[in-house]
RNA sequence: GUCCGGUUAGCUCAGCUGGUAGAGCGCUACAUUGACAUUGUAGAGGUCACAGGUUCAAGUCCUGUAUCGGACACCA
């Protein structure tokens, strides 16, 4: 390198006579970034920031909701990501972060539907499936771009040029392949099962949108007649006149002689038949030891009636409503319930009434009473083996025979996928062992369409054809199910890359190297990308999950509407600067464990980002007017300072290679503040004096590495302070116009 | 019920393969025309939940207890 020129003197730029103000920088700084086009790989490697053959560093964003607003949670989500993207892009590698949003089907259709009631007193009905479709695609376009600008507030550094939407024509077409693809192989089919029925929402919903809450419960021990030899206990009295059967233990001497009979009684208006089975399911020590098996409308009561071949009629509809004859006819469960109890009184049937602890399955999004009941579904099946025709993920080979549950177990205990944070590694393992059958259909309307259509043939019976389009011939009609979100979510990571064709960015880019998101979703979203990507690619979609944990305010407590204790990111940054906010998400946030934010804190960055302003001018100012040469004869104590500093930036390193970004954020803060601010550049002010130039110049030279060094360190925590002070830096202390695409220190 | 975590300074948390405790914020006192009051210096404050064990040595490893939290399952 040259010396300085002298016609570059760096001289200290009026900006920094006053302190740091956020909302003057980063806004302009976004766009100058933006449109150096630096966020796509592409450019990077065709101006020659990344080398062609690069490592490559990718991952997809977790979509927001496209309707939604940017809050504490998505902020630390964008923040960690950009952070390590940052990061790896300064290192040299490919980088590409992909945007996207999420339709969020259920929520987004809820709340179009609830406009329109309210507005114009309809219901969704009453518009018809393509109008309220064309409302809803109206109201996503209203909305969508709040969420867009605020990810840009971030100071996101995605690659908008590669922007998905779950629900734009490439994503839905890719769904469509998907299912096809699937459903020839034998892995969706259709059948009729219990499913968990959301009354609330008109809906299914899978084993995992259910919530338990803890309610008091009324645990009633009754007899179905006088003569009937067996005392049953339940909490839901209403669903016994869909009773087919009594269920003991095998072993259990006290009902062995009734194995086997049948009884006929009228159950509270209802003739029901019963019959005395022997079930190994059943436990001695609960209740009276025998079980009522209503069959249509209890998982194990169903699976109980598959074993001893017992009829299941359906007594309870979609709208949790009797369907029974009689005194209970039309009454919703819950007042149903009471007016068997009265039966039971009123006939002198009930012997015990007991108040009891139970979880009650509820709908998450709406909060409605799960109901299961027998439906006709999309499934899939995750027992089914097939043949991968390709893999590379390890401990899986190809043309090997084997099913979505075993693939989803082996892409993690194969290595192929590795945790972060290794409890998660154990959670999902449990979890996909005990995987059931998949629910995928869906009875709402926004969504990605099953592709299957039906006809009644001439001979009567109902012929299914699955394809990419409508067949031709008259009399099809589609299936008006829609799948499942999460469904399409699973394909993320792939279709976002351009699948089902065979891009380059797909050959590039896939496996991901990383996948960042809340542990909430861990299984609605983690464990399904490796299910699709095994399934469609062979591939694990991603090779580290890394996974953040909640934002809780101050006290630890979850941020709710109720507490009144949101702490919205976005007035947040106008307040301290998007900086502040960044960092503050970042700092004492251990992978996997929630975390905590608070106006305090995020004030204490503020300071920091302050800090670093002063920092600068002083810097600036002291190198005012004097050359620095490159090489320079550097006294003993400097050197020492620039070992120091080599050290700082390989503890950053093997904090960003263990993913412990707080640690390494703390470490540069630690640094920059308390041995930079208050040591080396105290003792600096009396040397800068020294009538002997070389002292002088020596320190001088420290002096710019260090700041050189900090600025580039602290990029990826805070991108637009440290980009608005390099902005200032003289030319010739930088290698890069653009701090975002300078190279990172060497160790 | 099963499986995971946590329990370290007033608050929020670090502390990797064991070597007599750290940070931020807060608090106290002092300083102040100085790059920065969005500041500096100094300081107070912890038998690292409890009880055993292994070890020359234990927040750090093992066992158990208490307590808080999470995931999963679920009894009819």
């Amino acid at each position: 390198m040259n010396e300085i020129n002298t016609e570059n003197k760096p001289n200290v730029p009026e900006i920094f006579l006053k302190p740091y103000d956020p909302a003057e920088h980063e806004v302009k700084l976004y766009k100058m970034w933006e449109n150096s086009g630096f966020f796509n790989p592409d450019v990077c490697v065709n101006k020659g920031v990344t080398s062609e053959n690069a490592e490559v560093f990718s991952l997809v964003l977790p979509p927001p909701n496209v309707t939604g607003e940017l809050h504490m949670g998505s902020a630390l989500m964008l923040a960690i990501e950009d952070i390590m993207v940052r990061h790896a892009r300064m290192n040299g590698k490919k980088t590409l972060w992909i945007p996207g949003t999420d339709s969020a089907a259920i929520a987004t259709q809820a709340r179009v539907e609830k406009d329109i009631q309210k507005n114009e007193k309809k219901t969704r009905h009453d518009l018809g499936r393509e109008e309220l479709l064309r409302r809803i695609d109206i109201f996503v376009e209203e909305k969508k771009n709040t969420i867009l600008s605020q990810m840009r507030s971030i100071g996101a550094s995605l690659d908008w040029s590669r922007y998905a939407y779950t629900m734009d024509k490439e994503r839905y077409q890719a769904v469509m392949e998907a299912f096809v693809r699937m459903y020839n192989t034998g892995l969706i089919y259709r059948g009729n099962r219990i499913v968990n029925w959301d009354p609330k929402g008109q809906t299914t919903i899978s084993d995992d949108e259910i919530v338990y809450e803890e309610r008091k419960a009324k645990l009633y021990t009754f007899k179905y007649s006088q003569d009937f030899p067996i005392a049953i206990a339940t909490t839901r009295l209403e669903t016994k006149v869909g009773d087919t059967a009594v269920a003991v233990h095998p072993d259990d001497e006290r009902y062995k002689q009734f194995i086997g009979q049948e009884y006929d009684v009228v159950f509270c208006d209802v003739p029901i038949h019963i019959k005395i089975v022997a079930d190994e399911s059943v436990e001695k020590d609960f209740g009276t030891g025998a079980l009522g098996v209503t069959p249509a409308h209890s998982q194990i009561d169903w699976e109980i009636a598959d074993r001893h071949n017992l009829p299941r009629p359906q007594v309870i509809n979609e709208y949790a409503k009797m369907t029974v004859a009689g005194r209970l006819n039309n009454l919703k469960t819950t007042d149903a319930r009471e007016e068997v109890a009265n039966w039971l009184k009123e006939n002198n049937l009930l012997i015990n009434e007991e108040e009891i602890n139970q979880n009650v399955s509820t709908a998450e999004r709406t909060g409605g009473i799960v109901e299961p009941l027998p439906k006709l579904q999309w499934f899939i099946d995750v027992d089914k083996k097939f043949t991968v025709p390709h893999s590379e993920i390890p401990s899986i080979d190809s043309n090997s025979e084997i099913s979505l549950k075993e693939l989803m177990e082996k892409a993690v205990t194969g290595g192929g996928v590795s945790f972060v944070t290794e409890r998660f590694e154990k959670t999902y393992l449990h979890w996909a062992k005990n995987l059931r059958p998949w629910c995928i259909s869906r009875q709402i309307w926004f969504g990605h369409r099953i592709p299957v259509w039906y006809k009644t043939n001439t001979e009567g019976k109902e012929e299914i054809y699955c394809g990419l389009e409508a067949p031709q011939s008259e009399g099809w009609y589609q299936d008006p199910d829609v799948l499942d979100t999460w469904f399409s979510s699973a394909l993320w990571t792939f279709t976002t890359l351009g699948w089902p064709n065979q891009t380059t960015d797909l050959k590039t880019y896939h496996p991901t190297t990383l996948i960042e998101t809340g542990h909430d979703i861990l299984f609605f979203w983690v464990a399904r990308m490796i299910m699709m990507s095994g399934f469609f690619l062979g591939q694990v979609p991603f090779k580290t999950v890394y996974m953040h944990g909640l934002v809780r305010d101050g006290q630890g407590r979850k941020i709710s509407k109720s507490l009144g204790n949101n702490i919205d990111p976005v007035d947040m940054a106008q307040k301290y600067g998007m900086d502040a906010v960044r960092i503050s998400l970042v700092m004492g946030m251990t992978p996997g464990t929630d975390s905590k934010i608070s106006e305090d804190k995020i004030r204490g960055y503020k300071h920091f980002a302050n800090k670093l302003w002063n920092i600068s001018r002083f810097t600036l100012t002291s190198l005012n007017n004097t050359d620095i040469p490159t090489t320079i004869e550097l006294k003993e104590a400097d050197k020492a300072i620039l070992s120091e500093l080599n050290a700082l930036t390989s503890a950053v390193e093997s904090h960003f290679a263990n993913y412990r970004v707080d640690l390494a954020g703390e470490t540069i803060y630690q640094y920059a503040w308390h041995r930079f601010a208050d040591e080396i550049i105290e003792e600096s002010k009396p040397i800068l004096q020294s009538t002997d130039p070389q002292i002088v110049k020596s320190r001088q030279y420290v002096l710019k590495e260090i700041l050189v060094t900090l600025l580039k360190l602290l990029h990826p925590f805070m991108p637009f302070v440290t980009e608005a002070i390099w902005q200032e830096l003289p030319k010739p202390y930088k290698d890069s116009e653009l701090l975002l695409v300078a190279k990172w220190p060497k160790q």
